[in-house]
RNA sequence: GUGGGUGUAGCUCAACGGUUAGAGCAUCGGACUGUGGAUCCGAAGGUUGGGGGUUCGAUUCCCCUCACUCACCCCA
């Protein structure tokens, strides 16, 4: 049976993985730019870590209680006996990079950022897949709650110069350890009192996970909810101090932002700060970009005691809502009659390849008409024409496909034309 | 992992349970052997996602499976 399966399904991409074709490939390599661009004025550098590492580091820095490392990572056994897993994150990576070769030593900003897959065994649907890539930057070693603002008017910039529009930002703070524990138990015991006006979902959701009761969308469970104790009531002192800087420097860095008591996040690491970025023009999965501060992970590694705040944004995402495009390609075409003329118009070719020029000639015998035709089928922007008559004088026709207007020359007379615009 | 929707040509879509599954666009060839977009003619392209069942007969009805899609969950 499986022989005869049809080879076309079979060899089709897996689930939730997908190619990125010629004609949607420019608008990654534009916004992959921008970033680049942006990133480096806020001074960051790229920094590459492997896309598998050993599982235990997700175990430990993602953290073994959260849905991602519970039930969504492609871990594998290789030949030498280790667990590795395709990382679903990128943070946990860049600060085992930082450990391992003591970055924190070198006195270098710790300012980062890179973008590349990762991989979370997740059931596909609109902006969700299991192949998916992240834009992620981090910052190390910076108290300060004037970085997380700075950072969040970073997400910003770039989105603005992705022409990214209808979005919203939500900040919140955790708090740290202290409190946070605290706040749970307040809150589950709030929900216990109110246990059998909940919905089942939020009656389940009260043992495993009280914060997430906020999310529900029934009007009762609202209600509810709306009176059980904020997370703003347990933040210690220093907590408490850190989120009204936050504020402060958005408000001077001109964010509109809205505080969102809900916004948790399912990553277990986060203290203190955190943010996301939503975009009306998305479905279910509106986050274009999350993340927060995590001053644990460093210390938690066995690392020195460095803080970190970063975010991830989704790619995929983004540029379903972002208004950018590729360059503008001004194609030459070769046309050329008969095999001699064919070899001159190679050699052509290179010539104007190695000046710059963007030049196609392919290898099929065409009449003039065919060639013509074939150059307006690929939205050629000229015609390099190579005939026995040009042959013999030495000067060649252009043709720009636009206007209709056709010159000749030189081989160096129409390369300063095919230059000059 | 749980639900709903959808799978017919490269793409967008037709076809009451009944002959050889069609159309538009795209592709290729010709009209047209030194100058494009147009027009006309023609060709190629399908195990109707896959498997099983009901039926004299299934693209159509039923079941399973796979994929896509939307939502829950979670998150980028």
């Amino acid at each position: 049976m499986s022989e005869e399966a049809s080879g076309r399904k079979d060899l089709a991409a897996v689930r939730g993985t997908r190619d990125i074709l010629p004609g949607e490939v420019e608008k990654w390599q534009a916004l992959e730019g921008l970033a680049r661009a942006t990133f480096e004025l806020y001074g960051f550098r790229e920094l590459r870590a492997p896309v598998f590492e050993p599982t235990e580091l997700f175990e430990k820095g993602t953290g073994s209680t959260s849905d991602v490392v519970v039930k969504e990572m492609y871990t594998f056994t290789d030949k030498g006996g280790r667990s590795l897993t395709l990382r679903p994150e990128y943070t946990p990576s860049v600060v085992r990079a930082i450990i391992e070769h003591r970055l924190d030593l070198e006195g270098a900003p710790m300012r980062y950022y890179y973008m590349g897959p990762m991989f979370r065994y997740d059931k596909p649907q609109k902006g969700r897949y299991r192949q998916f890539h992240q834009i992620d930057i981090e910052v190390f070693g910076e108290k300060d709650a004037a970085v997380d603002a700075e950072i969040i008017e970073m997400a910003h910039a770039l989105l603005g110069r992705l022409g990214v529009e209808g979005t919203e930002t939500l900040v919140n703070s955790v708090g740290c350890r202290a409190g946070r524990p605290a706040y749970s138990a307040a809150l589950r015991e709030a929900a216990k009192g109110r246990l059998s006006d909940l919905c089942a979902d939020c009656q389940r959701k009260a043992e495993t996970n009280p914060l997430r009761i906020f999310d529900c969308k029934i009007e009762t469970c609202r209600e509810i909810a709306a009176a059980f104790p904020s997370i703003q009531d347990f933040l210690c002192a220093e907590c408490r101090d850190h989120f009204a800087r936050l504020l402060a420097c958005l408000d001077v860095l001109k964010i509109p932002y809205r505080v969102d008591p809900r916004l948790v996040r399912g990553l277990d690491y986060y203290t203190k700060t955190t943010f996301e970025i939503v975009s009306s023009g998305l479905g279910a999965q509106n986050a274009l970009l999350g993340g927060g501060r995590y001053d644990d992970m460093m210390k938690d590694f066995g690392g020195p005691d460095v803080c970190g705040t970063g975010f991830a944004m989704g790619i995929e995402r983004v540029l379903s809502v972002a208004e950018i495009a590729g360059p503008v390609r001004k194609i030459l075409y070769v046309a050329y009659l008969g095999e001699e003329a064919m070899k001159a118009g190679l050699e052509l070719a290179r010539f104007f390849r190695a000046n710059g020029v963007e030049c196609l000639i392919e290898y099929k015998d065409r009449g003039m008409k065919g060639h013509f035709g074939r150059a307006n089928k690929l939205q050629a922007a000229r015609v390099l024409i190579v005939g026995p008559d040009e042959m013999a004088k030495g000067r060649f026709g252009l043709k720009d496909m636009a206007t209709g207007k056709q010159v000749d020359g030189s081989r160096e007379e129409i390369l300063a034309l095919l230059l000059e615009k």
